[in-house]
DNA sequence: ATTATCTATAGATCTATAGATAATGC
DNA sequence: ATTATCTATAGATCTATAGATAATGC
């Protein structure tokens, strides 16, 4: 009884798959690779998935939508307000990178490599964001009419918010080889950004 | 007389990796493709560059260190006032990832694919930005005593900076095909932008 | 002579499939 | 019976080199 506390190799092979795609990216992982690393021989990746191309479609697609999903999550955000509002999108963006930290260099080299790709997902996607403008805009009209914060858009807003924490997960490689901190540090100053972050945007839409 | 002023096949084969690699990285760019797309035969690369590795390689140091020395590159702010000297980083730094927009995701994905060539580079750039930090470090200290800017450090400064102008080459693609935006409107979005994020700044510095 | 360029090829992948065998669910 | 797993292999790369031929610089 109870085979369902075993997982299925299907799941070992997703499971390796997404780790090395996330590692290597789409054209430095090999399906003998993933059957390796997976623990079974590579004929079974393409008898589950018959494609690379659709293994990695399966993954990118899941992965980015959780993403994009808890990114413009709304149900948070009712009782705050703008302000609060504001600091509450950037730390959970900030967080969601940070338990993803290699999820902006998959997005960005896989949307470069398959154009057509990106479309579906826009169509199904596209909601999320325009529920959470919608909801965000009318707010921030009233907060600048009363000259409580500058007149910007709320576009600009959630670029600087994204810029700001995406970068640092791009940079942190690079920052860290520059000033050769140890992983302590590197998380450290993570987590420093991830209030200063907050504080860039604060002053920015003060009046 | 002049035969100075003809192309070398080396020199085409070099422009030639170059740009496949930029648009598909290592990974993504075969030798044989560069040479199809040179107009030379394959071992024709391999003759001047032994492997894909030394000649990836060569493109990538020369890029890189222009790339870097540009960035940190003092001889323009001499006369400037402290603000305006930030001002003048912000914006050449946004104008030189307007003229390299693919460096950023060349960087990264190189930097985590090759981890010992960082030490090599680390090794022979440091000095860069070090002559750029004890230049803007002791202004910076005279500008906080005189309550005129922030008690902040120069290193979040930079962050800021490359933060808020480096996402953006990365969010380009992202932004353009959720937005919908022609190429007029991305480019329109860019300039913008590049504004914003010095106001962004300056916002941040003040008190 | 030396340097640049080509043809040909070895040897290592890699993806995808065909077809055999083992395991599982009725 | 159906589903999961394996072995074997075709066919397409790809990198790197050996060795032939053409071009160039003295």
């Amino acid at each position: 009884m109870g085979n369902k506390d075993e997982i299925s190799m299907e799941q070992v092979i997703l499971a390796t798959a997404e780790k090395l795609f996330l590692e290597k990216g789409f054209d430095g992982t090999s399906t003998t690779q993933i059957a390796k690393e997976a623990g079974c021989n590579q004929a079974l990746v393409h008898y589950y998935f018959r494609t690379k191309e659709n293994l990695f479609n399966s993954i990118f697609e899941t992965k980015f939508r959780t993403f994009f999903q808890n990114i413009f999550d709304t149900t948070q955000l009712t009782n705050l307000s703008f302000l609060e509002k504001i600091k509450h999108i950037s730390r959970t963006h900030f967080d969601l990178l940070l338990a993803n930290p290699q999820m902006p260099k998959l997005v960005i080299n896989e949307l470069s490599r398959r154009k057509e790709n990106i479309n579906i997902l826009r169509d199904r996607l596209h909601v999320l964001p325009e529920q959470l403008f919608s909801l965000m805009d009318n707010e921030l009209q009233e907060e600048i009419s009363a000259g409580r914060v500058k007149n910007i858009t709320f576009i600009d807003i959630m670029i600087s918010i994204v810029s700001l924490n995406v970068a640092l997960f791009f940079l942190k490689p690079v920052v860290s080889d520059v000033l050769l901190l140890t992983d302590e540090q590197a998380n450290q100053m993570l987590q420093h950004r991830k209030e200063e972050n907050v504080n860039i945007i604060l002053s920015y839409l003060k009046p």
